[in-house]
DNA sequence: GTCTATACAACGATAGAC
DNA sequence: GTCTATCGTTGTATAGAC
């Protein structure tokens, strides 16, 4: 693969005046220079990637295609995300897992349950992306310190932390890095290094047999 | 689909400090042909590997430098490994988990105490490479399909599955794989999401808190 | 002599510099 | 865009073991 330098331009506010690329075409081509006002090319283009990045995995999605179904300029991917491992770890991590939706459904429930819970959303969403998400997005961390980041703000401080704080337990910190511990093995295991019989099972019987580690890791002993 | 230029016109095939053996005296360079009988090549490709793709991970790590700090051509790393990536799984997976080795540590004593004994023992060694190996790794199974190959006959065929057998329980491959899930997992979490403050956890607190988990999924109740 | 481990040259691809 | 350095890999001539 690859090593892409990123520069990392990130979260500019105003636009730097990247010229699009002149449009083939004759008539109904994009003009030059900055957009009209009000159009969120940033946002545009992370809904272009969930789709194209669902559809076609991370090898397969061009930031052409991406761009183009955005109605922007490849060039702005670099702009925005510092290229296309950076817009993906934004539409990937955002995509299945927004968290004040996952986290409704994870706190709605008896806490002996949430272990259950748990394992069943994980797992259910991520089949759904077909593993190619998951995939692409343990790429991502190898390869840029900077989607760690990423993902470390958004699994913990934004979902395990929260949860296990509802079970009112010690060590909290521990915990919730002891669950992510977990899934992200599960997920390696099934998307990634894709291990049988563990890739192929139905989610029912791994919710049986992992979710007593998830709620051990909770709010049981541990130490 | 350039042609690359070379530099000297000269495209003599014999040429400089080559031909003479018995003239000129300084026989700095590597003659060509078959070295002296005695000098292992083929270990010191994968101790130089060993030492470079823990520094540099699989993408930064080149057959170049490697071959370089072995002290032999670049070419060998094919006549020997086939390849970048038969080199990589032969340094990073056989060597610090020769599995005879391991197997004859882990399945020394009670069988309830073969979590613990597991979990300290990869822990142990994964830390001693610093990490660097176990990213690598990670990096290596994601990019090429062969990679994941690899780890699967070593940490199944190998390793889990015989110590799953030796526990006398039913759906031995599920719960090898599920014990791969969680070790994979760990691993992940310490070495390179480095979610903390699982990352800088001491052994023991780690072993105390995962022991469990893989003790359940070698002969406890899993479904 | 045969066989093979070896080093050198070169290729196509690609990423970065200019 | 063009050029260049460098990557992994392959082909091949040769030196040394047998």
């Amino acid at each position: 693969m690859n090593s892409r330098r990123v520069e990392s331009p990130a979260a500019e506010v105003h636009d730097g005046t990247v010229t699009t690329d002149s449009a083939q075409g004759p008539p109904p081509g994009k003009r030059r220079g900055r957009r009209p006002a009000g159009q969120d090319t940033r946002t545009a283009l992370v809904e272009a990637a969930r789709t194209v990045f669902g559809e076609s995995g991370y090898e397969g999605a061009t930031v052409r295609t991406i761009a183009a179904r955005a109605g922007v300029d490849a060039a702005m991917v670099n702009h925005w995300f510092g290229g296309k491992e950076g817009l993906f770890a934004e539409a990937v991590l955002e995509l299945p897992f927004e968290p004040s939706e996952v986290l409704k459904i994870l706190l709605d429930g008896s806490i002996d349950e949430l272990g259950e819970r748990i394992v069943r959303t994980f797992l259910t969403r991520w089949d759904m992306t077909g593993g190619g998400l998951f995939q692409a997005l343990i790429r991502s961390i190898t390869a840029h310190e900077q989607a760690g980041q990423v993902l470390r703000d958004f699994f913990l401080n934004q979902l395990f932390q929260r949860i296990v704080d509802s079970a009112g337990v010690e060590n909290t910190d521990l915990r919730a890095t002891l669950c992510a511990s977990q899934l992200m093995g599960l997920g390696m295991t099934r998307y990634v290094a894709k291990f049988e019989p563990l890739a192929s099972a139905d989610v029912e019987t791994l919710v049986k047999a992992v979710a007593p580690t998830i709620q051990r890791y909770i709010n049981g002993d541990i130490g």
